[in-house]
DNA sequence: AAAAAAC
C-alpha cells in the first residue's frame, strides 16, 4: 500500500501546531498552492462543454434523481471531455473511490500532488470511509431505501421553500435575524494599519488582535467612526435595539397587490436598485442593520470589504444585496460560467444563504443556484448548463464540478467568502485558494465573519486590493440577552447535568466534539428520556436535513451537533446552548453560542468543563470577553433550573420514536405532520408514556420500517453499554 | 487531534 503512495511523507504530522507555527504553515501552503495551481490554470484548456451537453442530452430526469446511479454514470462518461486537464488525478479518484473501500485510499492520497498536507486531509478520509461504510451497511438495512426518496424529498422541500419566498424556514434568521447589531466596536481595521493598503480607516491606537478582551467593548462600533459615508450610516447611531424594533415587523408591510413607497426606505437610500428594496419593503424589511448600512455602499462602490457580523444579524444581505445590484446592473451569465460566487463552510450555511436570497435573485432576474456536496450533480449540471448568475456553494462540491468542466469562473466578477476566517483555516484553506486562483483578478472580493481575526491576512493579503473594513459587533459575547454559565462537574455528573440542562421546553442545542461523540450523546439523552437527535458531517445529506429540519419544527427539540452547526446556521428560538465539550478556542465559543439569544431573545449557554478542563474552559470564556467565572455544579442544582432545566423522566425515547419523529408520514402532502409535535410542545420532555406521536398512526406502519432510523444509534455503537470497545470497529 | 468539505 505504501508503495503506492508516492510523496507520502512519513514525517511526523504535524504533531502540535503552535498559533505561529499555524500561520506560517498557512502561507506557506497558500504560496504553494498558489504556485501550483497557477500553473495548472495555464494548462488548462479544455475543449467547451460539446461532450457535456451531448452527455446531458441522454440522461432523461428520470435516470437520474437517484444519486449512485447518477455519479457512476456520469463519470464513466466523463473521461473523454477532462482531457489532460488535471487528468491523473481524477483517474486516481475514480479509480480509488471506486475500489473497494479503505484498501484504495493509497492511490487515492497518492494521486494528490499535495501530500504533505493530505496527512492531515488523509485521516479524515478514512475516517469518512469508516463511517461511510458503516453507513451504507446500515443504509442497506432500512434507511437506505427511503433515502432515495430522500433526496427527492430534499429538492422537493427546497421547491417547497422557494415558493414560500422569503418566508422559508431560514429567512426570519438569515434573512433579517436582527440580534447582534448593538454589540459593542471592533476594529477590525486596527490590525492592518501599520501594514498599509489595508485600509485602517479608525482608530490607530489599537493595535493588538482583533480577538482582544472584553475591555474594546467600550469602543464606539467602527462604522459610527467613519462619519464620511454620507447617508450610510446615517440613522445608525441608534442602537440595533432601534433597528431591531422597526426593522422587520410586520406593521409596514405592505399589501401584495399596494405599491411600495420607497422615499424613506433605507435600502433605497444605501443604493440599492429600487425592485430589491420594494421586494425587501414587501417583507417589512426597510431599515437596513448596522452591519448592512456600513458595508452596502462600499460594495456597491465595488470595493472589497471586510465585514464582521454574525449571520443571522443581516450578514447575508450584507453581500447579498450589493452583489445582486452589481449583477443586475448588466451583464448575463454564460454557460457555465457564474459571475459572482458565494462559498460556505457548510452545506446548511450555503442553503440558508441560497434561501434568504431567492426571492432578491428573483426579484432582479438573475438566476442562482446552490451547489454543494451531498445533493444530486443533476439540477447542479443542468443550472450551471443554463447559466447561473450567483453560485452559492461550499468548496469540495464545487472544485468537484470544475475539474468536471461544469463550472468555469474565469468570468466570475464577484467572490464573497462567509465565515471568512473559518474559510482561512487548515483543512479549508487550500480548497478556497484553488477556487480563488480560478477567479480572474480585478474582480470584487467580500470577506464576511462574526470573528474576523488575523488568520484571514492570508487571504486578504493574496487576493483583497485596498480592502475597506466594516464591524458592527466587536465579537464579544457581549450580548445583554444572553447569559453564560460554566459549570465545573465530576465525570459521573456528567452524563446526568447533560440530560438535566436539556431536558427543558423549548429548543436546546448541544454541542461536543467529535461526530461519535455526539452520536453517543444524543442516544444517552434519549435513553433517559429526553428526545435529542444528532447531527454532523458523518450523517448523509438526506439525514442531515431530517434533522435539522425536525428541529427547526420542533419535532426534535433538542440537537447534539458537532460544530457541524456551529456557524451560521439560524434556528429560532434556540433557549439554550450546552456546551459539552469545551470549543476549540474562544472563536468557536462564540459562534456557538451565537446559536442562541437571537433575534434579540432571551438565551443561555452553558459549558461544561471537567477537572481537568478547568483551565481551559476559564480562559475561553475570558478570550470570549465572556465575564463568567466556573463554577461547581451537580446534578440538581439551581444553575440547571435556573436554565430551565430538570430531571428527565428516564422513559427512553426508542429508535423508532425517533424516526418517527424525523420522518413525518409522508401520506398527504401537507408536508410535516404538525399534530405530534403540537401536542407535545408544551409538556415534551416529560413524555409520558406514549402518546404524543405515537398515536398519530405510525403505529401501524409495516414491519418493514422498523429498524428505521438507525443511523445515530448504531452508527455510535460505542454508545450504550458498550463503552469504548465498540471502537475499534470504527477503525478510529 | 477533530470537524468540515467531493464521490
Amino acid at each position: 500500500m505504501k508503495a503506492s503512495r508516492p510523496g507520502q511523507s512519513h514525517a511526523p504530522k504535524k504533531a502540535r501546531w503552535t498559533r505561529t507555527q499555524k500561520v506560517e504553515a498557512q502561507r506557506a501552503a497558500v504560496r504553494k498552492q498558489v504556485k501550483s495551481n497557477r500553473a495548472d490554470a495555464a494548462r488548462d484548456d479544455r475543449p467547451a462543454g460539446d461532450d457535456r451537453r451531448n452527455r446531458d442530452e441522454r440522461w432523461t430526469r428520470d435516470d437520474r434523481g437517484r444519486g449512485r446511479d447518477d455519479r457512476g454514470g456520469y463519470q464513466g462518461r466523463s473521461d473523454g471531455d477532462r482531457g489532460g486537464y488535471r487528468g491523473s488525478r481524477d483517474r486516481d479518484d475514480r479509480g480509488g473511490y471506486q475500489g473497494r473501500g479503505d484498501s484504495d485510499r493509497g492511490g487515492y492520497r497518492g494521486s494528490r500532488d499535495r501530500d504533505d498536507r493530505s496527512g492531515f486531509r488523509g485521516r479524515d478520509d478514512r475516517s469518512r470511509g469508516g463511517y461511510g461504510e458503516r453507513r451504507d451497511r446500515d443504509d442497506r438495512g432500512g434507511y437506505q431505501g427511503r433515502n432515495d426518496g430522500d433526496r427527492g424529498g430534499y429538492r422537493g422541500s427546497r421547491d417547497r421553500d422557494d415558493r414560500g419566498g422569503y418566508q422559508g424556514r431560514n429567512d426570519r434568521g438569515g434573512y433579517q435575524g436582527r440580534n447582534d447589531g448593538d454589540r459593542g466596536g471592533y476594529r477590525g481595521s486596527r490590525d492592518r494599519d501599520d501594514r498599509g493598503g489595508y485600509q485602517g480607516r479608525n482608530d490607530r491606537r489599537e493595535r493588538p488582535s482583533f480577538d482582544r478582551g472584553p475591555s474594546e467593548r467600550r469602543e464606539r462600533p467602527a462604522y459610527e467612526r467613519r462619519d464620511n459615508r454620507g447617508g450610510a450610516d446615517q440613522g445608525h447611531e441608534q442602537s440595533a435595539d432601534l433597528v431591531r424594533d422597526s426593522a422587520p415587523q410586520a406593521p409596514t408591510k405592505p399589501a401584495p397587490h399596494e405599491r411600495v413607497d420607497l422615499s424613506d426606505n433605507g435600502f433605497a437610500a444605501l443604493g440599492l436598485p429600487d425592485a430589491i428594496a420594494e421586494r425587501l419593503a414587501r417583507d417589512g424589511i426597510t431599515t437596513p442593520f448596522p452591519i448592512q448600512a456600513a458595508t452596502i455602499p462600499d460594495a456597491l462602490a465595488g470595493k472589497d470589504v471586510l465585514g464582521r457580523g454574525r449571520t443571522g444579524s443581516g450578514k447575508t444581505l450584507s453581500f447579498g444585496l450589493p452583489t445582486l445590484a452589481r449583477l443586475a446592473a448588466g451583464g448575463k451569465a454564460r454557460p457555465h460560467q457564474p459571475r459572482a460566487i458565494v462559498l460556505t463552510p457548510t452545506r446548511e450555511l450555503a442553503m440558508q444563504v441560497s434561501d434568504a436570497l431567492q426571492p432578491l435573485v428573483h426579484v432582479v432576474g438573475l438566476r442562482h443556484k446552490l451547489v454543494a456536496g451531498g445533493m444530486p450533480y443533476e439540477p447542479q449540471l443542468q443550472a450551471l448548463e443554463r447559466g447561473v448568475d450567483l453560485l452559492i456553494a461550499t468548496p469540495g462540491r464545487l472544485s468537484d464540478l470544475i475539474e468536471r468542466g461544469a463550472a468555469d469562473l474565469s468570468r466570475v466578477e464577484v467572490a464573497i467568502l462567509d465565515e471568512a476566517d473559518h474559510m482561512a483555516e487548515m483543512g479549508f484553506l487550500e480548497a478556497i485558494t484553488e477556487i480563488l486562483d480560478l477567479i480572474p483578478e480585478g474582480g470584487q472580493r467580500l470577506l464576511f465573519s462574526a470573528t474576523l481575526d488575523r488568520g484571514i491576512d492570508t487571504l486578504v493579503e493574496k487576493y483583497l486590493v485596498d480592502p475597506v473594513t466594516h464591524s458592527t459587533d466587536d465579537a464579544q459575547a457581549s450580548v445583554t440577552t444572553m447569559s453564560h454559565h460554566a459549570l465545573l462537574i465530576e465525570p459521573r455528573d456528567k452524563k446526568a447535568v447533560t440530560a438535566e440542562v436539556a431536558n427543558r421546553p423549548g429548543r436546546t442545542v448541544v454541542f461536543c466534539r467529535t461526530k461519535l461523540g455526539a452520536d453517543r450523546i444524543a442516544g444517552e439523552l434519549r435513553d433517559l428520556g429526553v428526545v435529542a437527535a444528532a447531527l454532523h458531517g458523518g450523517l448523509n445529506q438526506g439525514q442531515r436535513n431530517k434533522v435539522l429540519s425536525a428541529f427547526k419544527d420542533g419535532r426534535v427539540p433538542v440537537l447534539v451537533a458537532t460544530d457541524v452547526a456551529a456557524r451560521g446556521i439560524h434556528v429560532d428560538d434556540v433557549g439554550v446552548v450546552l456546551q459539552v465539550d469545551p470549543p476549540a478556542d474562544h472563536k468557536d465559543y462564540l459562534h456557538r453560542a451565537g446559536r442562541t439569544a437571537r433575534a434579540g431573545e432571551e438565551g443561555t449557554v452553558v459549558t461544561l468543563a471537567l477537572p481537568h478542563q478547568r483551565r481551559t474552559v476559564q480562559r475561553l470564556l475570558d478570550d470570549a470577553g465572556v465575564d463568567t467565572q466556573l463554577q461547581r455544579a451537580q446534578p440538581g442544582d439551581a444553575v440547571i433550573a435556573d436554565a430551565g432545566g430538570s430531571t428527565p423522566d428516564g422513559h427512553p425515547v426508542s429508535d423508532d420514536d425517533l424516526y418517527r419523529l424525523l420522518t413525518p408520514a409522508r401520506s398527504g402532502r401537507g408536508g410535516p405532520r404538525r399534530g405530534g409535535y403540537g401536542q407535545r410542545s408544551g409538556g415534551y420532555g416529560q413524555r409520558s408514556g406514549g402518546y404524543g406521536q405515537r398515536s398519530g398512526g405510525p403505529g401501524q406502519r409495516s414491519g418493514g420500517q422498523r429498524g428505521g432510523y438507525r443511523g445515530d444509534r448504531d452508527r455510535g455503537s460505542s454508545y450504550g453499554g458498550a463503552g469504548r470497545g465498540g471502537r475499534s470497529r470504527h477503525g478510529e
